[in-house]
DNA sequence: TTAATCACG
DNA sequence: ACGTACGTGATTAAC
C-alpha cells in the first residue's frame, strides 16, 4: 500500500497565523517581514513528515475567486479580510514546498477542499493507494472512506477519523456530513442551513433518514416545530448542501498519483529561504541532520575547476604569523554544506573569484582582507565573521577559533602552540583548516540565534561587521614614522641616560642595574636606609607613587625618576617603535576588535594608542609621526564618558550643566566647595576632576585619598558631597549594581553585554571589583559603541564623496585623519558632524578638533 | 612565563 | 577585617 498525505495548505497557514497573532505582536525577521504563519506552517509540515513518513504528499491551496462565492454571494461573506501580514506569507509557503520537493496544487475557481477531494477520488480508483488528509476543517470529514482517513487538527494535537471512528461518534456515514451542513449550516463559512436546527437535531434526523432528500421525502413523519422549520428553509437546505459538497472533478494536471512522489530535498534554495526568513533554528536542524561528510574528509584542490560551491560558503585562512601584515599564507579551507576543500596558497587567486557573489562566512574577516590585499586580491564580500559574533556573546575573548571548537569536541591545534612555534605538519594543518571552515558553517545558525536572543543582532550587523573594513583600511593605510627623527632622539636620550646613570651610581656609592627593581629597592631601603619601604613579592615597591613620597629625603630619588622617565621613552617609544617601521616607512598597527571586555578597541604591534602626550619629554615622540598626505586632523569627544553618565543616570543637575555647556569640572568644584565658579582655584578644579573620574570608576574613599594625597576621611566627604549634589548619579550606581547582581551582567546603550562573574564570588574583594566593573562598563562601553558608529559613518561618507583623506588612528575618544589639504574644510565638517550626531542623548556630544603638520603639533 | 613598571584613554 | 579606581600594551628583570 502506498501512503499519500494530502495537506490543506490554506488551513495550516491560517491556523499558524492566528495561533500567534492574537497578542497583536507577530514574529518578523529583522527587516520587519512577517514570518509567524510560515514558521508554524513549516513546523507542521516537518511534524507531518516525521509522524507519517509519507511516500507521497501533496499540498492544496485556495487561489482566486472560487465558484461557490461566484454562485452564492453569501458564501464566506462577513469573513474578515485576510490580513495583509498573512497574505504576504503565502508565496513563501509555496517556495518552501518547492524547495523541499513537495508538490502543491492550486487552481481557480476551486478551493483547496476541492483539490483534496479530487485526489481522494483518484485514491479510491487506485487499489494501491490510501490517503490521509491533514486539516482542521470539518468539511473535509465528508471525504473519509475505506482508503481515506483524516487527521483533524485540534488546538492541541489531533483526532484521527476513519469510517469506523467517525460513525462511532456521529452515527452517520462520512458522506452525510454534507447533509449535516445543509441542516445545521456552518457559521464560519456563512452557510445558512435550516434556521433553528442545530447539530444535535440534524444528527438525529440524519441517523433516521440518511440524507436531506430522505428527510423531505418523509417530511410528514416529522413532528411539530422541526417540521415547520424544515419546510420554511427547504430551499436554503438544498442550497447549503450544494455549497458544502466538495467537488471532486478538479481538472488537475496530473495523470497518475505517482507524480506526487515525495523526494525530500534540502538544497540551497531552502537554505536561502530560511536565511531570508531568519529561521535559524530550522537551519540549525538542517545542519545537524545533514552531516554530509565527516569532519576529516576534504578535496585537495589541484585545479579550481574541481570546486563546486553552493550557498552558503565558509572559508578560513591560515597564516604563518599572527601579525597578518608580515605573514605568509599557509592555505585556505573552503566549505559548503556538501564538501570541503583545501586550497594551496598558489591557487588562492584563482579560487577567490569562485567565492564572489556567494553568501560568505569566515573567522577574522579583517585578517582576510589585509592578507588578500597584500597578495593583490580583493577579499570577497563576507557577511558574517564568527570571531565577532562569538566575541559579542562572550564565548571567548581569545582570537583563536580553536577555543570555540574544543568545547564542542572538535580537536584542532591551538595556533600559539603550533603554527606560531613552527611545530606542525602540513597534513595536520590541512585537516585542521578544513575542520575550521566546516565549523564556521555549522555553528552559524547557533550563533545567529544567540545574537538575536541576546538582542545584539543590530550591534553585530550595524556596528561590528561594518567596522571591519574601516579598521582594515586604517591598518593598511598606516602612519608614516620618520626613523631619522627617532634616531636623533635616540642619541640625545642615550647621552642623558649615561649622565643620569652615573649621577645615580655616585649617589648610591656603587654601580648597579637601575632598571632592576630588586637592586634599586635594596639600594634605597637597605643601603641608604630610606623610610617607608613597602614589600612586594620579590623586593620593595619602587613605583612612581612610592618615589614621589620619598622626594626630598635623598637626592637620588629625583635622579631615579628622571632615569625611569628617559629609559621608558627610549626603550618603548624610540627603539621599540623603530622595530615596527615597515619598508614603506610606516607603522601598521593591528586594531584588536575582539579583545577588551568593554567593547573598546586595542592596538598592538605597535600600540598606537599609548604614544606619550602628558609628559613633554615623551610627547616629543609625536614629532616623528607624519602625515602621508598633507597634515593631520585630530577630533576628540570632550568628556564623552561623563556625558554618557549624565544620560544613563538621568541626573538632572549633570544634564543641565552639559546643556549649558559648562566646564563640568569647574562647575562640580564650585558645587562641592560652595563657591562661585569664578572663585574656583586650579587645585579645586583638579580635585573635583579626580572625584568625578573616581565616581565613573567606582571609587572608594581610600582610593581617592591616595590619589589626591589627602586623608581617607576628607576624600570620603568629597564623595558624599558629590552624591548629595548629584543624587541621580548615586541612584544610577545603586540600580546598576542591583541589576547586575540580578542578571549577572550589564549592558551598554547599544545592548553590548558583559557578564560579570566576579559578582558570584565568595570573596568580598572580588565581588567589590565586580561592582566597580558593573558601574564602569556601561559607560566605557557605550562610549566605545558611539565612536565605532561614528567611524563607520565617516568611512562611508568618505567613500560616497570619493574623499582621499584617510582615517588612520582611533584612541578611544579621538580620531586622527591623514588630511589632503584641499579637503580640509569638508573633511573637518564630515568628521565632526558624524561624531556629534552618532547618537542622540539627553545631553549634546561635543567634539573639538585641531590640525598639525605632525602628530606633536596636532593638539 | 610572570611581576613590576609606566605609557595611553 | 579585608584592601582599595575602569580599560589597555610594551619593556625589562628575574624566575
Amino acid at each position: 500500500m502506498k501512503k499519500l498525505i494530502l495537506v490543506d495548505g490554506n488551513n495550516l497557514l491560517f491556523r499558524s497565523y492566528y495561533a500567534t497573532a492574537y497578542s497583536g505582536v507577530i514574529m518578523r525577521n529583522s527587516k520587519g517581514f512577517p514570518t509567524n504563519a510560515l514558521y508554524g506552517f513549516v513546523s507542521m509540515i516537518d511534524k507531518i513528515i516525521t509522524e507519517e513518513n509519507p511516500e507521497y504528499i501533496a499540498v492544496a491551496f485556495d487561489v482566486g475567486k472560487n465558484f461557490r462565492a461566484q454562485k452564492f454571494a453569501f458564501y464566506k461573506d462577513g469573513r474578515k479580510e485576510t490580513p495583509e501580514d498573512l497574505l504576504k506569507q503565502f508565496p513563501y509557503a509555496r517556495k518552501i514546498l518547492a524547495a523541499r520537493g513537495i508538490r502543491y496544487f492550486e487552481l481557480a475557481p476551486y478551493e483547496a477542499d476541492d483539490i483534496i477531494g479530487t485526489f481522494t477520488k483518484k485514491v479510491l480508483e487506485d487499489d494501491n493507494f490510501n490517503a490521509t488528509i491533514v486539516s482542521s476543517d470539518k468539511d473535509l470529514l465528508q471525504l473519509i472512506n475505506d482508503q481515506v482517513d483524516i487527521k483533524l487538527l485540534k488546538q492541541k494535537g489531533y483526532v484521527r477519523y476513519n469510517p469506523i471512528t467517525f460513525f462511532a461518534e456521529y452515527k452517520i456515514e462520512p458522506i452525510h456530513v454534507i447533509d449535516l451542513k445543509a441542516l445545521a449550516g456552518d457559521a464560519s463559512d456563512n452557510i445558512p442551513g435550516v434556521k433553528g436546527i442545530g447539530e444535535k437535531t440534524a444528527l438525529n434526523l440524519l441517523t433516521t433518514y440518511k440524507t436531506i432528500e430522505g428527510i423531505y421525502e418523509h417530511i410528514e413523519e416529522i413532528k411539530g416545530k422541526t417540521q415547520e422549520k424544515l419546510i420554511n428553509d427547504k430551499e436554503m437546505a438544498f442550497m447549503s448542501k450544494e455549497i458544502a459538497t466538495i467537488y471532486k472533478e478538479v481538472p488537475l494536471e496530473i495523470t497518475s498519483l505517482e507524480e506526487l512522489k515525495y523526494t525530500p530535498s534540502e538544497g540551497p534554495e531552502l537554505r536561502s529561504l530560511y536565511e531570508e526568513l531568519e529561521f535559524y533554528s530550522l537551519l540549525k536542524k538542517m545542519n545537524q541532520e545533514e552531516k554530509p561528510h565527516n569532519q576529516e574528509s576534504f578535496i585537495e584542490v589541484k585545479e579550481p575547476s574541481e570546486i563546486i560551491l553552493e550557498n552558503p560558503v565558509s572559508y578560513y585562512l591560515e597564516l604563518d604569523n599572527a601579525n597578518y601584515h608580515i605573514a605568509n599564507v599557509l592555505g585556505l579551507g573552503v566549505s559548503d554544506s556538501k564538501n570541503s576543500y583545501f586550497i594551496e596558497p598558489d591557487l588562492i587567486g584563482k579560487v577567490l573569484p569562485l567565492l564572489e557573489g556567494k553568501t560568505l562566512y569566515t573567522f577574522d574577516l579583517k585578517k582576510n582582507i589585509v592578507a588578500f590585499q597584500k597578495l593583490g586580491f580583493e577579499c570577497p564580500n563576507t557577511e558574517y565573521d564568527l570571531m565577532l559574533s562569538s566575541y559579542l556573546l562572550n564565548y571567548s575573548i581569545k582570537d583563536d577559533i580553536a577555543y570555540l571548537m574544543k568545547p564542542e569536541g572538535i580537536d584542532v591545534a591551538i595556533y600559539e602552540e603550533t603554527i606560531a612555534k613552527n611545530k606542525f605538519t602540513m597534513e595536520d594543518l590541512k585537516q585542521d583548516l578544513v575542520k575550521k571552515s566546516r565549523y564556521i558553517l555549522e555553528s552559524y545558525p547557533k550563533f545567529r540565534i544567540d545574537l538575536k536572543r541576546e538582542e545584539m543582532e543590530e550591534l553585530f550587523l550595524k556596528i561590528e561587521m561594518p567596522l571591519v573594513k574601516v579598521l582594515a583600511d586604517m591598518e593598511i593605510t598606516g602612519v608614516k614614522v620618520d626613523k631619522h627623527i627617532l634616531d636623533e632622539m635616540a642619541s640625545e636620550l642615550k647621552v642623558k641616560i649615561d649622565l643620569v646613570s652615573n649621577e645615580i651610581y655616585n649617589l648610591a656609592g656603587e654601580e648597579f642595574n637601575i632598571a632592576s627593581t630588586k637592586q634599586l629597592g635594596e639600594i634605597l631601603f637597605l643601603k641608604l636606609g630610606l623610610p617607608g619601604g613597602v614589600k612586594t613579592q620579590k623586593g620593595y615597591k619602587t613605583d612612581v607613587k612610592v618615589m614621589h613620597k620619598l622626594l626630598g629625603t635623598h637626592p637620588i630619588i629625583e635622579k631615579v625618576l628622571e632615569y625611569r622617565n628617559i629609559a621608558k621613552i627610549y626603550s618603548t617609544y624610540v627603539e621599540g617603535l623603530e622595530n615596527y617601521i615597515y619598508e614603506d616607512g610606516k607603522v601598521h598597527t593591528i586594531f584588536k576588535q575582539t579583545l577588551t571586555r568593554t567593547g573598546r578597541l586595542s592596538s598592538v604591534e605597535p600600540n598606537i594608542q599609548n604614544i606619550p602626550i602628558k609628559d613633554e619629554g615623551g610627547r616629543k615622540i609625536r614629532k616623528a609621526f607624519l602625515p602621508t598626505n598633507d597634515c593631520f586632523l585630530s577630533a576628540d569627544y570632550s568628556q564623552i564618558e561623563l556625558r554618557i553618565l549624565a544620560h544613563i543616570s538621568n541626573c538632572k543637575e549633570l544634564i543641565d550643566a552639559f546643556n549649558q555647556d559648562s566646564d563640568i569640572h569647574t562647575k562640580v568644584a564650585s558645587d562641592i566647595y560652595g563657591v562661585p565658579e569664578i572663585a574656583v582655584s586650579k587645585k579645586m578644579r583638579s580635585t573635583a576632576k579626580a572625584v568625578i573620574f573616581g565616581i565613573v570608576y567606582g571609587i572608594s574613599g581610600f582610593g581617592l585619598g591616595e590619589n589626591l594625597e589627602i586623608s581617607q576621611k576628607e576624600a570620603k566627604q568629597f564623595i558624599e558631597k558629590y552624591y548629595e549634589l548629584y543624587p541621580g548619579v548615586k541612584n544610577y550606581m545603586d540600580n546598576i549594581i542591583k541589576d547586575a547582581y540580578k542578571t549577572g551582567s550589564v549592558r551598554t546603550l547599544f545592548h553590548r553585554k558583559r557578564v560579570i562573574e566576579e559578582l558570584n564570588s565568595g570573596n568580598f574583594m572580588v565581588r567589590q571589583a565586580g561592582e566597580r566593573i558593573a558601574l564602569n562598563t556601561p559607560i566605557q562601553g557605550t562610549s566605545a559603541d558611539i565612536i565605532k558608529k561614528a567611524m563607520i559613518e565617516i568611512y562611508e561618507e568618505f567613500q560616497k564623496q570619493k574623499i582621499k583623506s584617510k582615517l588612520v588612528i582611533q584612541i578611544h575618544d579621538e580620531l586622527i585623519i591623514d588630511l589632503v589639504e584641499s579637503e580640509k574644510d569638508l573633511v573637518t565638517k564630515i568628521v565632526t558632524e558624524k561624531m556629534v550626531n552618532a547618537i542622540s542623548l539627553s545631553v549634546p556630544l561635543k567634539v573639538s578638533s585641531d590640525y598639525g603638520k605632525d602628530w606633536y603639533e596636532t593638539k
